[in-house]
This record gives C-alpha cells, structure tokens and sequence, in this order.
DNA sequence: TTGTAGGCGTTATCAC
DNA sequence: GTGATAACGCCTACAA
C-alpha cells in the first residue's frame, strides 16, 4: 500500500503524457488464463463462410443476403460470441469512445449532464469514457492526448476555456468534438450551453427587481465560468445606477453547503448593509440561507437569496430558494445526440445551440 | 433526430448483450483521415533497435540496458510516441480499463465513491470505465458481459445482489472482481464495504436512546440495501419492545428531497403519533425536515430527524440533522487500491473489508 | 453477394 | 540484454 501511494504521488506530479501512459514495471503483467475466446472465425466455420461475411452481417445486415443473414445471427448466439472492442478499433483504426472531459465527478451539476449522456448512447454500440480534469488545464490536455490515442468516436469537453495546446489538439481531431456548459461563437467544433454571463446578470436584476438595495456576490470555486457569473453580477451592478457597490466574496475552495454559511458571515462582517446575495451556486445559497436562520433573519424579508443551477432541492426547501435553472441533462443528451448524429451521417444541426436558462423565483426573494 | 430516437428505443427494448455491442448500419462508418500515426517501429527505427526493444525499455525499462533505455526515452518524447491501447489490449488479451458498475450516476451517494476511485486510479496505466446499471439487473448482466469482452484489468461492482447469471461471470472473468458498498461473507472475490441493516439499526437505536417512542421509517428507492436498512430499523423496534409497531411509509419512487417532504406529509397522516422519523437517507430527511418545519414542528423537540450517508449538507443544515456517516470515498479508493494491488502483484489485503459506519448526532434528534 | 489477401500496432515466445 | 517471428481478432480494399 505504501510503495503504491509513492508511485501514485510520483506519477501525479510528472507532467508529460507518457508518463501516464506507459506501464511502469509492476504495471501489466498478464495474468494468463486462456478460456479460449469465440471468435469471428468459430462462427465462420459453423456456419460455413468466410469470417468477413460474418463480420459485415453484424456490423451491414443488408449486406448479406437474408439466409445468411439468420444463420449467422442463430451461431453467433449459441456459441455465445462477444467481438472484441480491441480488435475491431486496431482494424478499423476508429474506437467506439466518446470521451467526456469533465472538472469534477462530485458536482452535482456533471452528474445531471452526465446523466443525460449515459442515457442517450446507452443502447448504441458507442460507450461514455469519463475523465476528471480537477479543473486543471495541463491535466486537461494529457487527458485530451490519452483520449485520442484511442481513437475515440467522439469528444465532449467542458467549458471553453481550454489551454491553446487543448484547443489545438482539439481542432485537429478527427472526430466530432463538442464543449458543453457554455456558449462562444468560435466553438471548436459544436458547442451546447448557455451565457453563464447573462444568466447571472438576470439573476441580479431579479433581486433588483423585487426591491433588493445592496446585492452582493458570494462565489467559491472561482473557475472561468464562475468568473462570467462575477461579471454577469457586475454587469447589473453598474447597469442599475453609477455609483453601485461591487459587494462581494469570493473564494477558490471547492464549493459546499458549508461555505455557503461561512461565506455569507464574513459577508456580513464585511459588507453588513447587504439586503441580498446572489450565489454562483445552489450549494451555497442553501448554505448561506441555513446561516441567515441562525442569525435569526427572515428569508426573503430581511435578506433576499438566489442561486444558480437550480438544483432539486432549492424548490423543496423552506422557504423555497430562487434559482437560476440550467439544462443540464439536456447540455448531455445534446451533445450525445450531436455526436452520434455526425458518426451515423444524419444531420448533427447547429453547430452552436444555446440552451439559455431560466430565472425560478421563489420565495427566498419574496420581501412581502 | 427523429430516426436517432427511434433506433434508441427499438435497441433498449431488446435484451441480448448482442444488441449493444453490434454496429448497426448506420454506426462505425470510418470517417477516415489518416495523420499517420507514431508507432513503436518509427521509435525503433529512429534508435536503431527493434520494436520490441522499445516496447520492453517503455513497460520493463530494468530489462533493457541503461544506454538505450536513455536514448529511447529521448526518441520517444522527441517523436511524440504514444502507445496505442487497443493495440495493447489485442496482443497482450489485457485491457487497462477497470471497469465500474453503478446503479445511477446521479446519486449524490456514488458520486464521492467514484471520486476516490478516479482519484486512487489517476497516475497508474489503468483507467475507469463507469457503467450505469439503472437498479435492472438484466442490465447489469449485459453490461458485465460487454466489460468482459474488453478483458478488463478489474471490475467494481455496487452491491451483493448480482442475479445468479451475473454472479456466475463474476466468478469466471479473469480479473480482480471488487464488490462495493455492502458486506457479505461470500464475496465474489473481494469487497469493502458495511452493514446497512447495523447501521440502520444503531440509528434507530439512537432514536429510542433520545428518548423518542414512536419512530417511523421513511423510504425511497426500495433497492436490496435499502430493505436491509428497513430489515434494521424492524430490528431495533422489535428489540425496543414485544409490541412496538413498525410505522412504515416507502416508495419505489427514486429519492428527492421533494419526495421526502411529500412522504413526511402522507407519513403523518397515516401514524399521526409518530415523533421520529428515520430516512432511508438524507436527501429524504432533508426534505422530511422542510416539510416539518413547514407545519411549524420544532425539530428536534417536536420531531427527530435521522438521515442516512450524511452528506456535507446534513451537518450544515439549519437545525443541524443527524445522520449515519458512512466512507464513500474510502470504498472507492480502497476498491481500487486492492484492484491495482493485485495487478501488481503487491499483497491485496483482507479480502472482505468492513469500513463500518459513524452515527453523527446533531441537532434534529435533540430534545432539549 | 461473397471471398482473398494483407495489415492495424503491439506483445509473447523462443532464440541468440 | 536483444531480436526475429508469429500471433492477437478484426476490418479495408479489392477481386470474383
């Protein structure tokens, strides 16, 4: 256990891709147990053609004539044959991956995305491959190497804002490459999401609108499209009068419901006369409302809440959060559906689709 | 789109693991553009050794002398080398993938599992491929099969409740097989995991020993763990008296935190005199707490509240709410750990690994 | 519609 | 310590 912590730690902190790639000594040594596999060739044989006709009456049925055709799908069920994935990317030089470059698998924001992508290529012969960028771009970049060394059938990235390395390797991709969770109108290839921008000056402009004075900002994991959010706030800011305050808390920690409460007691420390907050995210709206209840505040009345993402659980707390809902599941089922488009040779649409948002307001932001 | 839908449905409705693994018609048209790629023979020749020399200097580099070892290593970076892996995968019948077997990839639950999975696995040869078995076992079933088809380098998979055709692969495939999540006596292989029926049954204990008398059981998603956890809570009733009456409401439903106030509300309807509520987990006792404090219930004295798995929030939400603490992330690290440990060759470690579980009190099962 | 030949990039095996 | 040769299982290209 511990020689395997060093190695892991070793291996972290390299930074070529190799040095992920290649198996380091006590690495692949083949555990040989031979349970002779099936292959395209046993099914051949019992059918009586060659192996290749077998191979296009699975992957071209109409290829083959139709009494073939049955035959060979009788075989390949009772001798149980299973292709091998490895077999048919080396041949055909094209793997059946789409690989998905996410920040962090804890967000519950990816696991919505991630969501409506399983379900989407479940079913075809094309299977999700995930991999954690935590939110570093050199990370980003091996990970984009390793995933077209595979030859993937397609890439979906987060965001778009990757290093000028990334977006080189991503251009010169030969398969359809699609950013999710934002929108730019120099997209890779395809991109799905939403001006996070816009949707949190919205979000600001609520909080005026029902009669908020001093909004402030809390914001923790302040990645680049945390930092549109900023701007989006500050954009409402300035567009309300000439001499606005820019309140404001910001942190790079990972974002929870902890911080929320945290957050918004240095918030008040710092900025006391904030009558409303505007959070980059769910998690910490219910936690700056969680610490709003201890002060013995009440919600809405004596302080306004919104967060952002709108997450299930903002509708069913008490009171209810105001939000800023997202499409994520569809930003996953969208850029699923893109990609397989492009691979089946159907029409992919618009390369660029912007899923805009939606302000939720809810009684957190209620002052009656 | 609308032909894309179609097809989705028409190969979810079909059962064999043939239908997801075959290439329809319209699937794997090589989109064919060819940068030739660097192989191993463009390293050799460029060092003037042959390529299973290179091969040998990158996956055993102590069999291979200093020299070339050094003047490789500087080929491949300058050439830009990197390993193909369905290459690899072919000529040595050995995949790096560890494949993941999951019920949902939006459960709050796995998310922190798959965190110290990925974790544990980033820096090492292998990679994690995540399988959604949506709770049907029947997709659990193929997707065991399509992972076998790679010849993976481990499999995780959640839970003890395999089906028997799905136990049987597990106990064939050729590859470190870890279960994931529960404890059981008869493994597959190996597993990490805890008692649900203990735990649960200390949480209702805990109720009891807090004085309350008329706990009830809230459920959602009524998978085999959960009844384990339900088969605990009937354990503690029944111990706490000859006549304690099980006070019960559960759903197949999946779990919300909507859910858990709509349940609150039928729960108190149904058993007016209960007075502690013990969820089958938090994202219900969270809502089962807003739906309480909505009738102006006092938490903690007028109703306690204990959750299960205690997510960051419960510890941070306003009455505090108690909760079963149980060590995710430890489960996936350790679940990888004993897979890369056993590839290695290294000692694995107890095959059944009981994490246990820690009872948080907080505030909502606080009387005074 | 079916088949033949050859190769995809790597590793296992067995020599030297 | 290094190399030649033969797989690995499938697919492309071309031929019949």
């Amino acid at each position: 256990m511990t020689a395997l912590s060093f190695r892991l730690l070793l291996l972290t902190a390299l930074s070529s891709v190799n040095d992920y790639l290649f198996v380091s000594k006590e690495a692949v040594r083949n555990v040989p147990k031979h349970s002779k596999r099936v292959t395209l060739e046993d099914v051949a044989r019992a059918v009586g053609v060659s192996t290749i006709t077998v191979s296009r009456a699975l992957r071209r049925p109409e290829m083959v004539s139709e009494g073939l055709r049955t035959r060979i799908t009788t075989a390949v069920a009772e001798l149980g044959y299973v292709p091998d994935p490895s077999a048919r990317a080396l041949a055909s030089r094209r793997s059946n991956v789409i690989g998905v470059l996410i920040p962090s698998v804890t967000n519950n924001v990816f696991a919505d995305v991630l969501s409506g992508l399983y379900d989407t290529v479940t079913g075809t012969p094309y299977y999700v491959q995930l991999a954690n960028t935590r939110y570093i771009p050199s990370v980003e970049e091996d990970l984009i190497r390793i995933f077209l060394s595979q030859r993937p059938a397609g890439l979906i990235v987060a965001g778009i804002d990757q290093s000028t390395a990334s977006r080189a390797l991503l251009e010169q991709a030969d398969c359809p490459v699609v950013q999710i969770m934002d929108v730019s109108d120099t997209p890779v290839d395809m991109i799905v999401g939403f001006s996070h921008r816009d949707a949190a000056r919205a979000a600001t402009e609520h909080l005026f609108a029902r009669g908020y004075k001093a909004p402030a900002f809390i914001g923790a994991r302040m990645d680049p499209r945390s930092e549109r959010r900023l701007a989006g706030f500050s954009d409402a800011i300035k567009a309300a009068g000439p001499n606005g305050t820019l309140r404001k808390i910001t942190t790079a920690e990972p974002s929870s419901t902890h911080l929320g409460s945290e957050l918004f007691d240095k918030l008040m420390e710092l900025e006391p006369e904030t009558d409303a907050i505007f959070c980059n995210n769910d998690d910490l709206a219910l936690g700056a409302q969680f610490a709003a209840q201890r002060r013995g505040l009440t919600i809405g009345r004596d302080i306004g809440i919104c967060g952002f993402n709108d997450l299930e659980v903002m509708g069913a707390a008490y009171p209810s959060i105001t939000s800023i809902r997202t499409f994520r599941r569809e930003m996953g089922e969208l850029a699923a559906r893109k990609i397989l488009a492009r691979l089946t040779e159907e029409d992919a649409g618009e390369p660029i689709i912007d899923l805009k948002w939606q302000l939720c307001a809810r009684d957190s932001t209620d002052r009656s």
